[in-house]
Formats: C-alpha cells, structure tokens, sequence
DNA sequence: CAGTTAAGATACCGATTGGTATCTTTGTAT
DNA sequence: ATACAAAGATACCAATCGGTATCTTAACTG
C-alpha cells in the first residue's frame, strides 16, 4: 500500500500553514485538497471530519512551536541567556517563520474564543504550556540565586507572554519590526530589574 | 419613505457585533439578515457588497472605541489619571463590554493581515490612531512637567499597547482576568517609572 | 385621492461548502 | 500469478454562500 503515515503528514502540516494564514473556518476542505494534489476522498479517509483535521493541525503547530522554542531553551544555560533564546525566537517570526501567518496561539486564540469551544480549550493549554515555560525559567533562575527571591511568577510569566505577543500582533500588522523589537527591548529591561 | 439611516445603522451595528465575534468571513449575509430582521435584499440596497458592509462595520467598531476611550482619556485631567482611564477601559472589556467579541482592533488584525489587504488597512490605521492617542497623553505629560524628559516616546506607547492587547487576548481566552490585572498592574509600575 | 419614489421582500442565480458512497488503483502477502 | 486490503479518485448530495432582478409596500407630494 502507499505509505499512510506519509500523506497523513502532509495533510496535517499543509493544512495547520492554511488554518494559520487563512483561519480554520475560512479555509476549506478544497483549499486543502489544492494544497496536497490530494482529492477530498483520500483526505476524509485520514480524518473523521474537518474538526478532527483542525484539531491535528493546531496541535502540530504547537509542536513546531514548542519544540523548536524548548530547544532553544534547553540549549542556553542561564537565566538571562534563556530569555535571550524566547526573544529571538518571537524576534523571528516575522523573517524565518517556523510556519506562515503569524503566532499560532494568537490566531486560535482570536477565531476560537467565542465560537469553538473544543478547539478553543486545546489553545487554552497551548497558552498554559508556554506560560508554565517561562515560569520554569524564572522559578529556575531563583533557585541558582539568579533571580530575586520573593517575586511573583506567574505575574511576570503573564506580562512577558502577553508584551511577546502583543509585540508579535502589531509587527505583523504594521509588517514592520520596529514594534516586537520595543516591545523585546522593554522585556529586556523587565529581565535586567528582576535579575540579581 | 420609511427611515432609511436607522435600519442602515442598524445594519451596522448588528453586523459590527457579529463580524467581532464570529469573524469577518466566517459571518454570513444570512446571519445579519436574522440578527436585523431584514431581508438580503434590504441589507443590499444599503451597501454594494459584504466588503463594503465589513468597512463600514470595522469603522463603527473603532469609533465605538475611540470615542469611549477618548471620552474617559479626556475626563481625566492628570497624566497618570489619563493612563487609569485607558487601564480601566481595557479592564472592562471582560464583563462590560461595549461591544462583543473583545478588542476589535486584534480580531480585524489577526483575520486580515494576510487575506484582506483593504480592511489590514483600515485596521493598520485604527491602531496607529491608538498609539498616537497614548504618545499624545506622555507628550503632554512632558510639557506639564509630569514626565521624564528625554524618554523614547514611541517606544512607550508601543510597548503600552501591545501589553493592553496581549493582556485582554489571554483574559478572553482563559475567561479570566488575571492576565488583564497582572498585564495592567504592570504598566501601572511603568508608567510610575517614567513619571516625576 | 392619485402618482411617484424609495425601502424592503421574494425568488432566484451559479458557485462553493462539508461530507459520503462507490469505484479504481496500488502494494503486499501467499 | 492471484487474491486481498488499504489508499486514493470520482461523482455525487443537500445546504449555504454572495449577489441580483423583480415585485410589493409604505410614505410623502401635489
């Protein structure tokens, strides 16, 4: 038989490039099927409905994310230079992306919360996953006497989450770096006063 | 004749809140023809297409949001009761809102930066007018002597508005607004930092 | 009251939507 | 070489899409 794993990939990662540059609802099944060279019957064979196909797409993308920012992380060994990695990983997304359209957790985030429950929920963890990150880093830091003690955690791993992805909106918006790069330049400093 | 400005501002404003909450493509003629009570030939005598509709609606959108927000801003007569009026604003978005779906400035964005250059447009100019509106409060904040000199201006309100939209995108979507009071709390500290 | 005109309703158009039933092709195991 | 099962293609479905041509209704004017 043809290879499944194969082209079940490949649907899976040229439709999550289509869900996040076109929107989930907006892109069709045919959309796909252009994408692939695949008809629509060879698609509804790996998947029991456009939902389900949804659902592994934003997953993969939180994996490409994931995997690639973790790997980041893991490969600096301080605090500070940690932080460095997260900051030129969003610094990328406009030149390099992993994959087009912008932040995948922002663009779920924004079609989802009011009108997809389930895929909003799995976006929701997507969130916690990064937030719980970051917080590692800074819980991390603490504990090597990097950082001050006492600060609280989850407001700064909210704040830096929220300016990365604020700056991340707007930049794409303005398709000018000038914004995530404010807005990295200003987290810089957030690290410098909580560093020791 | 019956009252042709109410209906076709009726049509504004129910599409404004369905194009807010559902998305701009994902909403139907046939949605808003339910949501006004109008037919789809009444909704097309009013405008000439569903892009002519989404221009008109975006724009009600923002000017719901300008005048609001430029109300409150103008109420406050202190540069840092001008920032707690904007805070307080955004605060609102979860259990007050002016209009459903959350900031209609990040959805448009995040729908139409890559799809719909006309509209990205329009949204591109919406923001700019925000960033403008909190430049504006730090410049006069420096002439009455109530703020640093010398400060990058730009970088400031940049970073403000990207922390404010980061903030209500993660409270939306966790249907909780710690991430909004962290995110605020935070620019209350900056906006202490630059202040005199 | 009659005539005019604008506002809104109805009925349709071809194209596309998500989805499925069925047919054909392909690779493998015997 | 043949049989078999899985993968993919084809052809269709009702419902909905944005849009339009035409008809009816309502209000104002003389």
């Amino acid at each position: 038989m043809r290879n499944s794993e194969i082209t079940r990939n490949n649907i899976i990662l040229e439709s999550a490039n289509l869900f996040n540059t076109q929107g989930y609802k907006a892109t069709s099944i045919s959309d796909i099927t252009k994408a692939t060279g695949l008809t629509k019957g060879a698609i509804y064979r790996h998947f029991v409905n456009k939902d389900d196909l949804e659902k592994h797409a934003l997953q993969r993308l939180g994996s490409l994310m994931f995997d690639e920012i973790g790997a980041q992380i893991r490969a600096a060994k301080t605090f500070k230079t940690k932080f460095e990695a997260i900051f030129s990983f969003f610094e990328n997304y406009m030149d390099s992306p992993l994959y087009e359209g912008g932040c995948p957790l922002m663009n779920a985030a924004v079609e989802t919360d009011d009108t997809n429950p389930q895929l909003r929920l799995q976006v929701e963890q997507m969130l916690g996953q990064l937030k719980d990150s970051v917080s590692k880093i800074i819980e991390n830091g603490i504990k090597n006497g990097q950082v001050e003690n006492g600060i609280n955690i989850r407001h700064y791993s909210t704040v830096i989450v929220a300016v990365l992805e604020g700056g991340v909106m707007m930049s794409r918006l303005e398709r000018d770096k000038k914004s995530i790069h404010y807005t990295i330049d200003h987290l810089r400093n957030v690290i410098e006063m909580i560093a020791i």
